[in-house]
RNA sequence: GGGAUCUUAGCUCAGUUGGUUUAGAGCGCUGCCUUGACAGGGCAGAGGUCAUGGGUUCGAAUCCCUUAGAUCCCA
């Protein structure tokens, strides 16, 4: 049979396919402990992006992992119907097919809207399928399904059962363009050049003037007060004044606040309460009177007087105009500000005053800071809980409710009684309906008298419920109880407040219980040049094409290979070439041992005996050491041993010792455990390349239906021989010494040369170890020697001396050495071990370090000194021998 | 304006409570190799005053302070 000298990773999808026939990823609750994930929901209508294929990889390793260990392992997929931007793409399409929003109904926008996701919806989880993820598809959940939506109504109907859910009026963020409330988390900051206007304000009574300086003169028109500090000495005999606005020609107080800069422009402020929180604020204490100029998209409204209809940047042109023809305008000043646009629809966000649905945070914000900060929940990196402190302890309230049709409609139903507007908060109508009766006494009340409040919910609203909600935890105990908390949430720390935090707090409302034990943020997948990756730049590389040319196990391993938690990616695509030239690897390793025909008559070499020893106690080393990089969440890190250990260590040294010569057989012995030792390094690697391991599992031996590398068995770490690493390390410094000799001198790797050593302890107890033997045979036969031979003698005819691991080493070889550079190399090395001798002495003569440092560190120091001042005599031994 | 994190090889990063030969890895680079698993390969090599200046200590990449620079969060 023959097998082709490349892999070729276009058999990942048959794999994909077996495992979901076999059912291996599909959880049901059992006796076994579990380990669960919820996936943070895609948008429904999103595609597979690099952030995306990050975030799951990291996730997909985990759980298979946790799988490989026998554990319950449980990920959950699912979707989030994200309602400002999906309602932002179907309101798009409407427009490209001529129909407005605002001509349709809600119910008929619905539908459009439901159409859409039925068509585009969950692509993402396709393409999830593509890169590998083992999730539990049987349990995919999306925001707005029936059970999702459930946990919904609930939720805000039992936060407002306990007073933490209210309708107030509000200074709020916003977006002219989508015509919505966004809340805090929604508005991105950033410096914008703009200018500083200063105006003056004339005192009623008097011919002076007041000046004022503001970056929003169309502002103006809503002053109700300007203010000054109260220390501020410029503007004491100012007390109990009045200024006139210009323009409209209101008079209005000076008020003395303590929130006003002494230092900044003129030192006092004008106060527009509708249209600042700030000012808001003030003005809630000065008692002050609130005028809204604006239209809900960004047009002055009557309340104005001027400019009626005209849009607030055009109007900030006219004003600067007009008030500089009526003397009011003193001077303008180049400034730059910091600006609140929209995420969503880039637009300059504006204060408003609205009224809204809001979530008293404070108390729920309690238990959510405690758990992070004792460390009930873990945070990976640490230095997240800083931020989360810092958000949580200055929370604000959080804004719930959203102008928009996309999302689950606010359960609250009005009802007019008397000129005045009841609420009922309920599950539905019926229930709102038998509210109404029971308050009002009015048994005649129909549903038509209720109206239900127009607005929908923030989407976080539902994704705060996510770990609750996907294991239906309000309705069935049996699951919530076996799954949650679950083990660890995978996200990136952008939505750290977003997402987060609320998940948290809505764990301990509702389950008075952690959602998670451990939280790992990835970082931002960014371009080489550390910029972030999106469309408008195009450089972000498609993902699907990625894993089409490369294969899932090249992506992830490119993903992973660079990724330490909470660090951004710096995206480059040679990290996933090197995942692909890592999978060709292997699979020519696995064609290799695969050509070996098992021969009886053949005795086990010594020096097979040797490397296999050897690799078994590498192994569990390396298993270890995996063991305590998972529980670290250094993935990468992980990733990287095991590319080392199984490149280096499995392939690069351990193969080429047993590899027979060509066409030659092998014993049986050392087939057998090679092949077991592969098996076990591709369990090891299985969570990272999930593809390429399964297929290789099952070349390198026959197969019984089920025995699949997906759910192998995890090895467990035993003990090692450290005594025997050392030797084996030793060894490989010596042949690699000669391995470089050969180079330097020009001389072939593989002719067959002879070595001589100079005889000493310590190389006899290496070379005669009684409890480690193949030593030399391991030696001549890495290093291409036809013989070693012991010798007394510091000087033998024809060869090249060097040294190596402390030993003094001479190659056979008639070439003509350069007797002059071979003197200055030594004597600069020389140079450079006495440099080191001398450091250590200073270091021992030194009585507070002989008398403090542990005696460990001291005798270790004294070995060192000991092994510099041997190599010292034998590098001048040698410099004799050459200047005879 | 307030706060956080960071600065180690050309690049991207490790480096645990200060002590394991005068700092490690991967990529890149340089040289050599090539009928025999793999050029998506092999062997080897070069590359660093651990940002700066000071301090603590027997001992500092590691702890403290200064300065400079970078990134991020909040307002």
């Amino acid at each position: 049979m023959e097998i082709p000298t490349r892999y070729d990773s276009s058999i990942e999808s048959k794999w994909y396919d077996y495992w979901i026939e076999k059912d291996y990823f599909h959880s049901v609750p059992d006796e076994r402990e579990p380990y669960t994930i919820v996936i943070p929901p895609p948008n429904v209508t999103g595609k597979l992006h690099m952030g995306h294929m990050l975030n799951n990889t990291i996730q997909d390793i985990l759980i298979r992992k946790a799988r490989l260990e026998g554990k319950n392992a449980c990920w959950v997929p699912g979707t989030d119907h994200a309602s400002i931007a999906t309602e932002a793409k179907v309101v798009k399409m409407l427009r490209e097919k001529g129909i407005k929003k605002s001509e349709i109904t809600r119910e008929e926008f619905l539908k459009y809207a439901w159409e859409w996701k039925e068509e585009y919806g969950g692509i993402i989880l396709q393409q999830l399928r593509k890169l590998g993820a083992s999730c539990d598809w049987e349990r995919t959940s999306f925001t707005m399904d029936e059970v999702r939506s459930e946990h919904v109504t609930k939720a805000f109907v039992d936060l407002y059962n306990k007073g933490k859910i209210y309708k107030g009026l509000r200074i709020i963020n916003w977006d002219p363009d989508a015509k919505t409330v966004l809340s805090n988390e929604e508005v991105i900051y950033n410096d914008e050049p703009g200018h500083l206007y200063h105006v003056r304000y004339r005192i009623e009574g008097s011919d002076d003037y007041l000046t004022i300086a503001t970056t929003r003169p169309e502002t103006i028109l809503g002053d109700t007060a300007v203010a000054v500090n109260p220390k501020d000495e410029r503007y004491k005999h100012l007390e109990g004044k009045k200024v006139i606005v210009p323009m409209v020609n209101r008079v209005v107080p000076i008020i003395f606040d303590r929130y006003v800069d002494i230092e900044f422009g003129t030192g006092s402020l004008k106060i527009t309460p509708a249209h600042d929180p700030n000012d808001y604020e003030i003005g809630l204490r000065h008692n002050l009177e609130v005028i809204d100029i604006f239209n809900e998209d960004g047009t002055l409204s009557e309340a104005a007087h001027f400019y009626v209809g005209k849009d607030r940047f055009e109007v900030r042109k006219l004003i600067t105009k007009d008030l500089e023809e009526g003397g009011h305008l003193v001077k303008i000043e180049e400034y730059n500000h910091s600006v609140g646009r929209s995420e969503r629809t880039n637009s300059v966000v504006e204060p408003r005053l609205s009224e809204q649905w809001y979530v008293h945070t404070e108390e729920l914000a309690e238990p959510a800071l405690k758990s992070v900060m004792e460390d009930v929940i873990e945070f990976f990196p640490k230095n997240q809980k800083n931020t989360y402190r810092h958000w949580l302890e200055n929370i604000r309230p959080w804004t719930i409710s959203r102008q928009l049709w996309w999302g689950h409609r606010i359960p609250a139903w009005y009802l007019d009684v008397d000129g005045e507007t009841k609420t009922f908060v309920a599950e539905n109508e019926n229930k709102a309906l038998e509210l109404a009766i029971k308050e009002t006494g009015n048994s005649g009340l129909k549903l038509s008298d209720l109206k239900q409040d127009e607005d929908a919910l923030d989407t976080w609203f539902s994704s705060w419920l996510w770990p609750i909600s996907v294991f239906n935890g309000f309705f069935d105990k049996k699951e919530i109880d076996y799954y949650y908390p679950t083990t660890v949430l995978v996200t990136g720390w952008d939505i750290i407040f977003l997402w987060v935090a609320r998940m948290i707090m809505a764990g301990y409302e509702w389950k008075n219980e952690k959602p998670f034990e451990h939280v790992y943020f990835t970082g931002m997948v960014r371009d080489k040049k550390r910029r972030k990756m999106s469309k408008s730049l195009g450089n972000s590389p498609d993902a699907l094409k990625l894993i089409e040319d490369y294969g899932a196990d090249g992506v992830r391993f490119g993903m992973l290979s660079s990724s330490p938690a909470g660090g951004d990616l710096l995206f480059d695509d040679k990290l996933v070439e090197q995942g692909r030239n890592f999978s060709n690897k292997l699979w020519n390793a696995m064609r290799l041992i695969k050509g070996w025909e098992i021969d009886d008559k053949i005795e086990t070499p010594v020096e097979n005996r040797l490397a296999i020893n050897w690799m078994k106690n590498r192994l569990n080393q390396v298993i270890e050491e995996l063991d305590g990089l998972y529980e670290k969440y250094k993935l990468s890190e992980a990733l990287m041993t095991l590319y080392k250990f199984i490149w280096n260590d499995f392939f690069s040294w351990h193969l080429e010792v047993i590899k027979p010569a060509y066409g030659q057989p092998i014993d049986r012995f050392t087939l057998n455990e090679t092949i077991e030792l592969f098996e076990t390094t591709l369990t090891l690697l299985h969570p990272f390349m999930p593809f390429v391991t399964e297929e290789i599992w099952h070349y390198i031996k026959e197969r019984e239906d089920g025995d699949d590398c997906v759910v192998s068995k995890y090895p467990k770490a035993e003990s090692y021989d450290q005594a025997l690493l050392d030797v084996v390390e030793k060894v490989k410094t010596i042949v690699t010494k000669i391995r470089e000799v050969r180079n330097s001198k020009g001389l072939k790797p593989k002719d067959k040369l002879k070595l001589y050593a100079k005889k000493s302890d310590s190389l006899l107890d290496l070379l005669d170890s009684e409890k480690i033997s193949g030593i030399k045979e391991k030696i001549l036969k890495q290093a291409f020697l036809s013989g070693l031979e012991l010798v007394d003698s510091e000087e033998i005819e024809n060869t090249i001396p060097f040294m190596a691991a402390n030993e003094k080493f001479m190659l056979e070889s008639n070439i003509e050495i350069d007797i002059e550079a071979e003197i200055a190399k030594i004597e600069k090395e020389i140079v450079y071990q006495e440099g080191f001798v001398a450091s250590i002495n200073k270091k021992l003569s030194n009585q507070g370090f002989v008398n403090n440092a542990p005696e460990a560190v001291v005798n270790m120091e004294r070995k060192k000194l000991a092994d510099g001042e041997e190599r010292i005599k034998i590098l001048k031994e040698s410099l004799k021998t050459l200047k005879k």
